[in-house]
DNA sequence: TTCTACCAGA
């Protein structure tokens, strides 16, 4: 027993995380250790829950490695007189989930037969759960099709393994073909069909499962139907999730379903539902995200100054922002035309806050500079953004830019740029054809054309969902 | 003490 001890408390050692929780458990062993010197055999029933409860702890921490390795080390000493229970398994599989890699989860799988677990209902279904979270959906199927007994979880484990992985078609059948479906079968079904972006079939099947059914939504529901609401700009949903949010309690306990409320409000055109959401939420629930969500609202209706408010509030809160909060100042400001504004908060972001810009800020800022021609210095920034994170959408931009401004020069070498990154976009040369045409160069322009002809560049018609 | 749904904000 004192090597186990030893070997757990390398464990602990290694690792900073779930230490509390860890500790606990490490004592107790001790204790029972030392009041079970003289007969080890009869503490192995205790120590079995302390030995799966440290496997459980290291399989939801960020190396769940720790428990294959120390479930490895109980196996190879105590293998002949301990017999790992369901829990144990249970708690091995959900590690390997969490480690995405099935051939662990695959060795884990055979052991458990070993033993005995090939119609244990929670066992079988953490590796449906398993094979379905590591892509390998071949596998997950097959587990489930071959277990004896199944359950909600095990049916919902599969059709959010397929969802996960962009089969809605397949859910959809496995969802069909479910005897009795509950809010989680809804909601994982609901989740794919907003994330393949078939926001109708999203919307009607959560009016079936509602008004039907008579199943009521999970917060989790409302977080998944979200974005179909706003991408079909349904302001009446807006109020009706806000409604039953109230009612049912939800609004009270998760801000994130309020915070996504505001957001959606905004999306929907209602920038005062939006506010007022908003203003609802108390002082002490009222987050990063919840200040995020206000500010890219009036971001997104082009009201700056509410926008610079709303910032100094936040700030004055002491709530840091983060680089969403900063692209979404930066996005009022190139909206409001306040280029001075939006480089001073981006040097703010970068000298103060200590967050280096990424693509979309960068993105942002040449769309504002480009906005009120400042295309020299739009061009600049540009050059000087790392070739690692830059790309082809920066100097599109630009061009656009370009061609709004009627600066021909730069449209060619920007074009010039483009046709480096990527020589096979249509829609660039199309764009600095009409710049060239714009200034009487049709020559040029036709050049540019003829060009585009020969490269067999097809301009993509235009689509916008709006 | 075991198994299921989440992108809160660009």
């Amino acid at each position: 027993m004192g090597r186990d001890v030893h070997y757990i408390l390398n464990l602990i050692k290694n690792h900073q995380f779930c230490r509390k929780a860890i500790q606990q458990i490490h004592a107790q062993l001790v204790f029972i250790t030392a009041e079970n010197t003289s007969s080890p055999a009869s503490a192995i029933p205790i120590l079995l829950t302390l030995w799966n409860s440290l496997i459980r702890h290291y399989s939801l921490g960020i190396y769940p490695q720790e428990s294959f390795l120390l479930f490895k080390h109980l196996k190879f000493q105590y293998g002949r007189i301990v017999f790992f229970d369901s829990f144990t398994y249970s708690f091995l599989i959900k590690g390997s989930a969490n480690l995405g890699e099935f051939r662990v989860g695959k060795q884990v799988h055979c052991l458990s037969l070993k033993d005995g677990f090939e119609s244990h209902v929670y066992v079988q279904t953490a590796l449906v759960n398993m094979y379905g979270e590591c892509g390998v959906l071949g596998e997950a199927k097959k587990v489930f099709d071959e277990m004896p007994v199944r359950n909600w979880v095990t049916w919902n484990a599969l059709i959010s393994s397929f969802v996960k992985w962009g089969d809605v078609s397949v859910a959809r059948g496995l969802f069909d073909l479910m005897p009795e479906k509950n809010v989680v079968s809804w909601t994982g079904i609901i989740d794919g069909y907003t994330r393949m972006g078939r926001f109708d079939e999203a919307l009607s099947l959560f009016k079936e499962m509602v008004v039907v059914e008579g199943i009521k939504p999970s917060e989790v529901t409302l977080l998944a139907i979200f974005p179909a609401i706003w991408n079909v700009r349904c302001l009446e949903c807006c109020r009706m999730i806000h409604g039953y949010g109230e009612k049912s309690g939800i609004n009270a306990f998760d801000i994130r379903v309020v915070n996504s409320l505001v957001d959606a409000y905004a999306k929907c055109g209602s920038m005062e539902d939006g506010v007022r959401a908003f203003e609802d939420i108390s002082d002490e629930r009222r987050n990063l995200v919840s200040w995020t969500s206000v500010i890219s609202g009036y971001a997104m209706h082009g009201m700056a100054k509410e926008a610079f408010d709303s910032y100094k509030m936040m700030m004055d809160e002491g709530i840091e922002p983060n680089r969403i909060t900063f692209l979404s100042m930066l996005n009022a400001c190139s909206h409001g035309g306040l280029v001075d504004e939006g480089l001073e908060f981006l040097r703010k972001m970068v000298d103060e806050f200590g967050i280096q810009p990424d693509i979309k800020h960068y993105g942002c800022l040449i769309d504002m500079l480009g906005r009120e021609g400042r295309l020299e210095e739009a061009e600049k920034i540009a050059l000087e953004i790392p070739n690692t994170m830059s790309n082809v959408v920066i100097w599109r931009t630009l061009l656009g830019a370009c061609s709004f401004h009627d600066n021909a020069d730069m449209g060619e070498r920007v074009m010039q740029k483009i046709m480096e990154m990527e020589n096979k976009y249509g829609g660039d040369y199309v764009l600095l054809s009409n710049i060239l045409a714009g200034m009487g160069r049709y020559v040029d322009s036709e050049g540019v054309r003829r060009v585009m002809d020969e490269q067999n560049a097809i301009k993509a018609p235009g689509i916008s969902f709006t």
